[in-house]
DNA sequence: TACGGCGTTCTAATATTCGGAACATGCCAC
DNA sequence: GTGGCATGTTCCGAATATTAGAACGCCGTA
């Protein structure tokens, strides 16, 4: 059966393998070969021999009493590999702590990787309030970069052509009581993160659900991570709190981005 | 070329896909393609062939000036799905908190990977001393079980000839001031952890470092993780530390294992 | 200017992979 | 019980996806 050509010279087994991977999730945690198979329109002997692969280099566990497959341990290693591979983290480390240290919240360094950003270091604050989606972020997680300030300032300096693109494969949802839904909303708001050097997430993402980042820059001048605080919930207006915790953010940024090489 | 079975029918192009993946470490975080081609023993243009698709699919980056590849952020993704699919992570990350909250000190969860153990979740304490090794540790370290509380508490109730085969893996390397260096002194300390129900590590991974650790069963019986208790160093002996913070960790295992379904 | 190394592209030959068929097992309805 | 259905697994011939060599353009250095 010729099969289409999947592009340019690409790996078929390698790519089936990996998509059998990220099959899994949390919310899917153990399939069986017959429902990745479904899963991902192959035959089951094929399933189970890339299956089998997996399992026997440790990225797949079978349990013994269900026959059905989950990951396994090795796969931390390659997440973690690739964090330990980001020596921007190792640099920004200690001034995120020391931001925590002086503003009680929890701050977070994140990348942006197409349409999302990607937490990449975390520093919890006390415990005060408990917000649920705030507590269930974790160094790893995705946010959509049009409604989280992180991601506002990562988009905000990128060159016009390059974000039009990107902002073409955005799908505008109303995630929170305060989501800008539409491109030229965020736009606006963009020059606005350009103006002031600081980005603002008001309720955007959840309710009661707020932040402030600000961008870090490369020796070279480009925007590569954002910084920002995570603040409870408080009748004090945006602007208020940017001027509160605007100058601590921004120089914040600047002291990591004072340390990349 | 006639080339050697594999052993049972394998996905050549997968394990060697993921070969290339796993030779991306922090401590060489950029490879180019004849690099990788000589480690895994492969020509360039196969090994041009799987990057490609690697890097297509997200796994890999190219440094644009370089022209060397470095771990994408798909790969996170990987690592924490496998967290995120870890039930007992959850139900274990309250009781953490509290045991990390009435000790003052940095507490684990962690599981075994054959010989290793594997962090799987951390609540630092508060920062007080500064231990070089302590500090590295984060969810998704390795640590050798022969010379970690939790790896002793995990081999402790294991079936004796599986331990057995397991001890045969252990290459016994002295880590710290009284790392147990032979299968013997190892044997007759698991009895200990036998009898007390409780972990400990007396310098035996490094200096100034010590911890005590108790094993979580599942509704089955069966050991499936361990919690621990890192503790700075001080004069007082480990007898007395076993007597102070002993009933805290097998309480808090307990309780993990009461959530466990 | 010649050289060696690099990442990359192309191609014919074939080893590797594919998928149908068949087996053993466990589960459910009857 | 018993038949049916779904599952994980194994086998094997067919042929496709993969392989490795050669060649390209590019970049440094000698």
């Amino acid at each position: 059966m010729p099969q289409a050509d999947n592009g340019a010279g690409l790996s078929q087994s390698l790519e089936r393998g990996l998509a059998i991977l990220s099959a899994f999730t949390p919310e899917r945690p153990a399939l069986g070969i017959s429902e990745l198979a479904r899963m991902l329109a192959l035959t089951r002997s094929t399933t189970h021999r890339y299956v089998a692969t997996l399992a026997t280099l440790g990225y797949l566990q079978q349990d013994d009493s269900t026959r059905r497959y989950r990951l396994g341990p090795r796969v931390l290693d390659l997440g973690f590999s690739t964090l330990g591979s980001l020596e921007l983290r190792e640099i920004a480390a200690p001034h995120l702590r020391r931001l925590t240290d002086s503003t009680g919240h929890t701050s977070n360094l994140a990348i942006r990787d197409d349409t999302d950003v990607i937490l990449i270091d975390r520093v919890r604050g006390r415990q005060g309030r408990y917000h649920h989606l705030e507590f269930s972020l974790h160094v790893g997680s995705r946010l959509p970069s049009y409604c989280s300030a992180t991601g506002k300032a990562l988009l905000a300096f990128m060159p016009r052509p390059e974000l039009d693109r990107l902002l073409d494969r955005i799908d505008f949802v109303q995630r929170g009581p305060r989501t800008l839904t539409d491109r030229a909303a965020l736009l606006a708001e963009l020059e606005n993160v350009r103006r002031t050097g600081v980005a603002v997430n008001d309720e955007e993402l959840d309710s009661a659900l707020r932040s402030i980042a600000a961008p870090v820059r490369s020796r070279s001048g480009e925007v590569v991570a954002a910084v920002n605080v995570a603040i409870p919930w408080s009748p004090v207006g945006m602007d208020e709190l940017v001027s509160e915790y605007g100058p601590a953010l921004r120089a914040t940024a600047r002291q990591i981005a004072a340390g990349v090489i």
